[in-house]
DNA sequence: TATCCTACGTACTAAAAAGATACTAAGCTG
DNA sequence: CAGCTTAGTATCTTTTTAGTACGTAGGATA
């Protein structure tokens, strides 16, 4: 039994923030808009610094928030492929927009 | 001594998700976008379910980070002002679009 | 002189998130 | 039947985050 909370939120941001937040949804959510199509192994690669257990956790709630698609085919090797829905798909733009805020702040840090 | 970490990050989208991250700086950055200026009694009194150690704690993480301002004035009782500097002005649009995002996503959980 | 006010600071504790590591399923290949 | 592969699980420990309760300063007011 996965268990999910953000069971209650004070207003839109806050709902919104509980649903992306987490140390790697963004990169998760970006790296599939990037690929379109990721396996498991695959993001577990890309995604070096995550275990297993965290991505695992981490697909999972994005699953059941309906921001990505989970495919899987039944053969042996197992193979299970993560994409976008709609609902992650229009959180990229602005993920995008947070990734250049953060290469601009990097940079500016860099020269002082 | 304030502790700071996020010391390391591995993307410039993992810098970004570090400053803008938790449980209540969106929500702070939003208020202050909106209002422009914000003693610390009155961000209390707007983010209802912040405790007094984690609105201090919260806040400095943003003054560090260089997204606000905090001025001091020296009077009794003590008055604090906080605003938003150009690194948090930039936010707000991204801010503001997750904002509406969650907006529709909670229309749309709603009709369901 | 005692009490109030505002914006904190400081323990200490509890809860949540994250991390390390080992293990499983299940069929194919040699 | 041992070993390989992929996509996870299970369990335990550590780290981080959040919350409670109380303390402080110092002028203003009763």
């Amino acid at each position: 039994m996965t268990k999910i909370k953000h069971s209650g939120y004070v207003c839109s941001l806050d709902y919104a923030f509980q649903r992306v937040g987490g140390k790697y949804k963004g990169r998760i959510l970006w790296h599939l808009s990037e690929e379109k199509i990721l396996r498991y192994g695959e993001l577990r690669r890309i995604v070096w610094d995550i275990t297993p257990k965290m991505l695992t956790q981490t697909l999972r709630e994005l699953e059941n928030d309906g921001l990505i698609h989970r495919e899987v085919y039944h053969e042996v090797p197992p193979k299970v492929e993560y994409s976008l829905k709609e609902a992650g798909q229009e959180l990229i733009p602005f993920i995008n927009y947070l990734r250049e805020w953060g290469e601009a702040q990097l940079a500016k840090e860099g020269m002082s």
